[in-house]
DNA sequence: ACCTGAACACCGTTCAAGT
DNA sequence: ACCTGAACACCGTTCAAGT
């Protein structure tokens, strides 16, 4: 059209949603900095002015993926209008995220990415915060902290298990969310030690 | 020593051998054909001979990993007592190999290869048929094949992110356990709609 | 049948040089 | 500050040729 905000500017924002859709569409091992230069048109040694590092920019996806999947948590959560509901939407728009951007969530979760301290790191913190929320803030048990640890722990443990089984294309994603549901009905009737009670 | 096994006749078993290692030490990123090829002494074209293809070693690979899985669950299964510590041996037994040898699980869920019919689903099939087995024959469930297969994917995929969360260094280790355990007793505690029963 | 070695096309990374 | 382009070391894959 009329104005072309190319080559220069905004390159950095160009090259990461590039590689957010080249990552959706080949994975993390299919994504080339090269190719990534090419389809910006700009040379190939470009991209280093913006990341140092083919980590870099891994890096850099994987902190948006926190900040996005955060986001949806919390907008899932607005939504509900009770303890129960809460937790499901929750539970449902981690698992779509997860099977929607498989390979984004690989990378998240990748020991590599996971280990350092940094800005990917704080991101992984606000998606934890996000989730606190939705278990502690608007919903949940008046229970010792361990075991209130170990139930977020198995919330995630299990959404993150039953994603990976749909992307991996071993259940159906319907199935997936019949996993969901029960998964969640178990958690919150279980006896683990918490208590989980409506506030409102 | 003596006799050494080399160059001849052997190669492609020590190409897996080497391949396993350089999987644990460096994932399966860091496993290079060339480099293998170097470690073992031959020419860089000479694995060709054996795997078509970097990706025919990989499956080799993932298809070793379930038959080492299937075993251990098995074995886990014979030295139980009881319906209840049948359950948890072969959780934690799933657990530990999947934390010990977490590039390799990853090869064996990953997309690409679960996809495709062959032997690698083969064997697939074979560690399913090892867990049915610790969930049927030797345990549970008299109740309808739905509630059977929900039962059985929601185990997995608790394992499955337990094992996960812990690779990842999110959660320590023992941590892990601990989560094991409260994730069997809650499923077997569980109202899911199917009969846990002893029938020994 | 199994292995060698040259060849090809592709990488990531570095770095001087341009603007 | 941002981008170019040559250079380097590494890949996977193919294929004729050797044994």
């Amino acid at each position: 059209m009329s104005t072309r905000p190319f080559h220069h500017g905004n390159l950095r924002a160009v090259l990461l949603e590039q590689a957010e859709s080249m990552l959706r569409a080949s994975g993390a091992d299919g994504l080339s900095l090269r190719e990534l230069a090419r389809q910006a048109g700009v040379s190939h040694g470009a991209p280093r002015s913006h990341f140092i590092d083919r980590q870099a920019l891994l890096d850099a996806l994987a902190e948006r993926g926190f900040d996005r999947l955060a986001a949806a948590v919390r907008s899932a959560l607005d939504g509900a209008e009770s303890v129960r509901s809460g937790f499901d939407r929750v539970a449902h728009a981690y698992v779509d995220f997860a099977i929607e951007d498989a390979s984004l969530m690989e990378l998240m979760f990748a020991a590599k990415t996971s280990a350092r301290p940094g800005p990917v790191q704080d991101a992984a913190g606000r998606l934890f915060g996000a989730l606190d929320e939705a278990m502690g803030a608007s919903a949940v048990t008046e229970s010792d902290d361990g075991a209130r640890d170990t139930f977020k722990q198995l919330f995630g443990a299990t959404m993150q298990g039953i994603a990976a089984l749909v992307a991996s294309g071993r259940i159906a994603r319907a199935q997936g969310d019949v996993l969901v549901d029960e998964a969640m009905q178990m958690l919150l009737d279980s006896a683990l030690g918490l208590r989980v009670v409506d506030r409102r």
